[in-house]
RNA sequence: GGCGCCGUAGCCAAGUGGCUAAGGCAGCGGAUUGCAAAUCCGCCAUCGUCGGUUCGAAUCCGACCGGCGCCUCCA
């Protein structure tokens, strides 16, 4: 049984969607004013994730993830850039989309844009004044606070404490609390014909239209991270539920959120606290603010997709994850081990890890062990893996499991000698199979082990150099047979000195750039 | 000020009442290797501090110390 934490109730409840086999989730997406950063791919991330493990637990998943593509902030920055809103948001929607991409982000089903929606947020909002839960203002529609009685719900705040502070409070609003459903344009801003003159819609709004138009009113997981608590997902509940009538999302899952500390990663042009009267640290602080918030797009410069996926994916989603190049370094370093593996189990068996006919459905992924004790290890790390992703999609635990998996094969190659032809036979190869092909099934379902992966800016030479290595390799295992282990190690040490690592195993001598 | 989160080995991190506290990175020792690389084996933590509850706590409660978030349209 899957149990998932809803930060509505504060606790770890089983997952009853409802209307199984059907599940529906709503991930608030970007605001597409500027090239995403890191931050931003946390969601999708995880969010594909929860998708895919939901699916291979037998769930019929529907994933939707918005696109605000008009807003205050795409305003000002269009205005800066001398470039219409709509070219704008084209544009850093397309980045968006090629970084998701990159990172293997492909189960999300629609990507509705704000604009697209405007009569369903116009009815919406419509339907808000009708059952007196809204109230137009000089063009402005705003929420009315007190209406909504249980207003707080989710951000488990005091009443009190959300009413706002008065003071700066706009003319047009009743309580200072109440939030905008829809904005007048000022002239030369971007509008939307309405029953209330040209405009805008609230920032809240399009999420509680657009999930109700695409998931109906009642559906099963809304996420986000963790920032976006409140108002933002405070005000959706007011806005769903004071208009059907019945509960929004059942489940709320926030991802934590992502700390930089260090410039590649660092988010939003936030800053690592500058302290008062600390000339130095504000300068830096400026110099990296000026410097902008890295784009992931130059992330990927560095590091595969599948490596920052692993990344996000090795600690728990709920917590906050420190990012630093080190960081990625080292869990990169870790993900080596499996592509060895992988490679290894190719010339063990002559078949690609990657062409493995592993299971998308749990139920098919199950298998009798016998009596085989590498069997029985391996479906015990399966249940492992498996326990571990059922309890709130505990991905850090669920890897510790495959780590464990990999290194079970690999001894077990080692003390089968299954790298020695001779050695071989059928049903021993047969069990390093399956223990691959359930580690395939695993990694599938976090997304990860799909295809072959390059590391960016590898170079795998051309086919003269190809040929060329080949020779070296040739001459230097004649010069080990005759034991010139002098001439062997300087082959050996000058390639490496240009990148190429030699490696000498039971059948033969492989050679790897990079 | 209000609400909330976190503090597990050198670094990262799973575990939230009971077997020997997962796993990764780094390090050390060993097997293997002509030597390496890779792989495997072994070593490396009593869980921020203090107090309490309990037969029993890293896990529950309290205080304190230390990090951090939200309350201001950042995912």
């Amino acid at each position: 049984m899957i149990r998932v934490y809803n930060t509505l109730t504060k606790t770890k409840e089983p997952f009853e969607p409802v209307a199984p086999p059907k599940v529906g989730i709503y991930l608030c997406g970007p605001t597409v004013y500027k090239p995403s950063h890191i931050g931003h791919m946390v969601g999708p991330v995880i969010f594909d994730c929860v998708k895919r493990y939901l699916a291979y637990s037998g769930y019929d998943v529907t994933l939707i993830v918005n696109i605000t593509d008009v807003d205050d902030k795409l305003i000002n920055e269009s205005n800066a850039r001398n470039m219409p809103m709509s070219k704008l948001a084209e544009q850093m929607t397309a980045d968006y989309m090629r970084n998701i991409e990159a990172l293997g982000v492909d189960v999300i089903d629609r990507f509705p844009l704000c604009t697209a929606h405007m009569t369903d947020i116009i009815d919406l909002v419509e339907r808000l004044i009708e059952r007196g839960y809204a109230y137009a203002s000089e063009g402005d529609v705003y929420f009315d606070i007190t209406k909504a009685a249980e207003y707080g719900k989710l951000s488990h705040r005091p009443a009190d404490t959300l009413m706002g502070e008065g003071g700066g409070m706009a003319q047009r609003k009743r309580n200072a609390a109440d939030f905008a459903l829809w904005k007048s344009a000022k002239p030369g801003e971007p509008s939307w014909e309405s029953p209330w003159g040209p405009g805008r819609p609230g920032w809240h709004i399009e999420c509680s239209a657009m999930s109700r138009a695409l998931l109906g009113d009642t559906f099963d997981i809304h996420g986000g991270g963790l920032d976006l608590v409140f108002p933002h997902h405070e005000n959706e509940i007011a806005q769903s539920e004071s208009a059907t009538g019945k509960p929004y999302a059942k489940y709320w899952m926030h991802n934590g959120l992502m700390q930089a500390s260090d410039e590649l990663g660092k988010v939003g042009g936030r800053q690592t606290r500058a302290r008062e009267g600390d000339l130095a640290s504000q300068e830096e602080g400026k110099i990296s603010k000026s410097k902008g918030s890295s784009a992931f797009s130059e992330m990927l410069q560095n590091f595969s997709g599948e490596t920052i996926r692993f990344f996000l994916l090795s600690t728990h989603y709920r917590r906050p994850i420190d990012f630093s190049e080190g960081r990625i370094q080292e869990v990169e370093t870790g993900l080596e081990t499996f592509y060895r593996f992988f490679k290894r189990f190719e010339r063990v068996t002559g078949e690609s890890f990657y062409s493995l006919p592993a299971a998308t459905l749990r139920r098919d992924g199950e298998f009798a062990p016998g009596d085989d004790p590498l069997l029985k290890t391996v479906a015990e790390l399966r249940a492992r893996f498996l326990e571990a992703m059922d309890d709130d999609f505990n991905s850090g635990g669920g890897i510790g499991a495959l780590f464990d998996l990999v290194r079970i094969l690999n001894k077990y190659v080692d003390e089968q000698h299954l790298e020695q032809p001779a050695k071989q036979d059928a049903q021993k190869l047969a069990a390093l199979r399956q223990g691959a092909t359930t580690l395939r099934e695993l990694g599938l379902t976090l997304g990860i082990f799909r295809t072959p992966v390059e590391a960016p800016g590898s170079d795998q030479g051309s086919e003269l150099v190809g040929k060329l290595l080949e020779l070296f390799v040739a001459i230097r295992t004649e010069a080990r047979k005759n034991k010139d282990f002098a001439m062997a190690d300087r082959i050996r040490n000058g390639l490496a000195q240009l990148g190429v690592t030699l490696e000498d195993r039971p059948g033969g001598t492989e050679w790897t750039i990079g």
